[in-house]
DNA sequence: TGTACATCAGTGAACGCGCGTTCACTGATGTAC
DNA sequence: TGTACATCAGTGAACGCGCGTTCACTGATGTAC
């Protein structure tokens, strides 16, 4: 049955808001186009209404859920006690999309790479501007190496499977990183 | 047609072999056991005389493949210099398991996540002798943040669609964890 | 504003297809004498 | 050492299943008068 316009956008949002969940929760492959259908409260059949195919709908949500959040931290310390938290780390669903997606996204083809490509150009940016260093080529570097700790340990401790390991992981790398800072 | 015993052995090493190689490149769930039969120079029927399933062939390949080198450098600077390296970032069959396999490992059942566990926690023991630093927590916190950060900077030169970036990823994070040795 | 009709979002059965796994069979290897 | 037979690794067809995708149909929404 049909139904409003208003109501067709509403269906369109909740199937990106389930694809971002369920994708970051348990990857591209695993999560079938009628996971994310029941997930927002409709049947299979009418997915290819809203999207060309399941690749489509990757690179869609991907781009969604990359988007640059509006309440993000201007300093490095929140954003470090943030990210490298046990309750980041617990929570897949809402939690960064890189350190979740990126290794599926290296092997996904269409648009998906080139949104989270231009992603981590935009955080290398953000990181440029409160990142420690003397000079701009000096801030950019601290930037990359401060990110790639951040979603190399984020990774690693979701990975092991020794809880006070996970947790040193997180708290470790946290400390390193303040370190850093001098 | 039976084979000899030496030959069994033989089809053994082949197959974690070329499985080990196959799942670096793609993935757990894109290689199909009939791939790694077919690269082991077998057919697909005789997988189950080696192994119980394809997730018990996960956990012995990655075991495999997680098993520390002999020819390991045992300096920092050299092991920087081979890891974050545009060779090693291309060669996916031959790399860092870890960086290839460690979001698929988070969601594998089975032994896998142990396996990986057990390598990560052997890593770091390996670092904590080689990182820099004044004592021994000091060195064990330095060695969680680089090996962070060096799995984490292959992962994002590899996601990276512009190979400008891409290098830059790799060189940034290098000399920037040469720079902490300070 | 009310009515008659066209539109089209959503439904659920059905489609190919590829996957992991099973199994009857084959024929070379291993063994008993 | 040679022979006859038992063993069993490898083969390839077949299985059930779940996937992405298609499609005829339904009935509420939108529109023309």
């Amino acid at each position: 049955m049909r139904v409003s316009r208003e109501q067709v956008q509403e269906n369109r949002r909740a199937i990106l808001e389930a694809a971002g969940r369920l994708f970051r929760e348990r990857g591209f492959e695993s999560v079938t186009v009628t996971d994310v259908m029941s997930a927002a409260g409709l049947t299979h059949g009418g997915f290819y209404g809203y999207f060309k195919s399941k690749d489509d709908l990757i690179a869609q949500a991907l781009a969604e859920v990359l988007a640059p959040s509006d309440a993000r931290p201007e300093d490095l310390a929140t954003l470090l006690r943030q990210y490298l938290s046990p309750e980041h780390r617990d929570n897949f669903a809402r939690g960064c999309p890189v350190a979740a997606l990126a290794s599926d996204t290296i092997r996904q083809p269409g648009g998906a790479r080139a949104e989270m490509t231009a992603s981590l150009k935009r955080q290398i940016e953000f990181f440029s501007r409160i990142a420690p260093g003397p000079d701009k080529s000096r801030k950019r570097r601290a930037a990359i190496g401060t990110w790639a700790a951040m979603v190399g340990a984020l990774i690693l401790s979701r990975m092991s499977e020794d809880p006070a390991l996970s947790d040193e992981i997180l708290s470790a790398t946290r400390a390193w990183l303040a370190a850093q800072e001098l």
